[in-house]
DNA sequence: CCACTTCAGGTTGACTTGACCACAAGTAGC
DNA sequence: GCTACTTGTGGTCAAGTCAACCTGAAGTGG
């Protein structure tokens, strides 16, 4: 009995890696995350989220953390569990019950134009997912986008998406996208300058067609935990 | 390497059980939670979370609820994942790497007076826990005390401390002994009220020694989500 | 019948938020 | 060089939210 428990259980990391990317039609600013697609059954040639079995040597986020590298080439710029998903049910046709912790992680708006798209590796928004996917992970990633967007009213983690220095209209851009809908410039930058979460640089971004806009930096933020422990809706 | 891997790695399910109960001393309501002593190395003789590794017929929650009727007999009103903890050093003197998904659970206030406290389960108020307890489950309560204050002023979790007619100075009893703090009994019932999460069930308290009151119901609840899935501060 | 306690409901002012307006400061076209 | 255009920057205003506080309602106990 706990031989055969033990035997047939797999734990597996995976993670939802999002990035910002205009859309290749309205060149509009859009979420987008890497799929995989699966060359083994079960689910064989169905697309999947990065991920594998958990190698004894790592601590979890730093699974995640490999996971990224495998995929993006790049550093995540904020990296944090979503969820543990272990339903006995949740993939019927493979020959052993995997219970896959998920990670969810933001990669810079810039550094992803230099990853090399590692064979079976694609990117897509994550509005047109090319589902179903394999195992749950239609769920995971609704939910992973859902917690992106709560979390994102409460906390300043779309710098992340930013590079260095960036204007007010640079991260508006940002909240927009994830959000999806249009914000109004003049309240955003009420409400960001006011929680003071960005610092003035004192320069301005030069070549712009029209008025310069200010440039800003992250300010340095206060961590509660020493883990990176979020919430759920 | 994958034999090792896979034979030193054990999946563990934890349960945080939350109930109120009134301080022995002051009276007042706190909250309370249920410690298990253990009784085999590692970190035996200290008290720990209940819990234990997971059986391969049942679901995480599954596993999370029988760990609840093994320690306190009753069902959870509430029951959700809290976090999966899996350091590799989280317990440096264990022989095996252990990954624990923990869940958190409320119990009714009324439910676990029943409860026949079983060897080695010992309830305690969440502010004195007799630590250091066993592994790095300090960490986990007061992640779990933190996410429940969280929860508990965005969702209508504290109801299910409650039998099922309560009064509004019933419910806001339990908000304050979750918050530890004062609430103002006025504002407490507009905010309430206005919410919608509980009907006027038209009867009053009788029996008071003062101003009788009204009595309500939980509201049925429209939950987003299949699962019920949570978010991290 | 009065004192006391708690419930119930209303008022007020500080603060937040969304909608909207006006000006600033650059480029592009003529 | 002038004007149109675009986008950043800053302010106003009204609606809504929230904490602090006040007053009366309705019961029990002396």
């Amino acid at each position: 009995m706990s031989a055969e428990t033990e035997q047939h259980l797999v734990l597996a990391v995976s993670t939802v890696i999002f990035s910002l990317r205009p859309d290749p039609e309205t060149g509009e600013l859009t979420l987008w995350l890497p799929l995989v697609r699966r060359i083994r059954e079960p689910f064989k040639n169905r697309w999947a989220l990065p991920g594998g079995p958990l190698d004894n040597a790592h601590d979890l986020a730093e699974a995640a953390n490999n996971t990224m590298q495998h995929t993006t080439q790049v550093q995540p710029r904020h990296l944090e569990q979503l969820y543990a998903f272990g339903d006995v049910d949740r993939s019927p046709e493979a020959p052993e019950r995997v219970v896959s912790i998920v990670y969810w992680a933001l990669v810079g708006q810039d550094e992803d134009l230099q990853v090399v798209d590692a064979e079976n590796v694609e990117w897509h928004p994550v509005e047109e997912i090319p589902g179903p996917l394999a195992f749950d992970h239609d769920l995971i990633v609704r939910y992973a986008v859902d917690r992106l967007r709560a979390k994102v009213t409460y906390s300043p983690i779309a710098h992340a998406f930013l590079p260095e220095e960036f204007s007010l209209a640079d991260l508006r851009r940002v909240y927009e996208a994830i959000l999806n809908r249009a914000l109004d410039p003049s309240n955003f930058r009420r409400q960001i300058l006011s929680q003071g979460t960005v610092q003035d640089t004192g320069r301005r971004m030069t070549g712009t067609a029209h008025r310069p806009p200010k440039l800003y930096r992250s300010a340095p933020q206060s961590s509660r935990y020493a883990l990176t422990i979020e919430e759920n809706p």
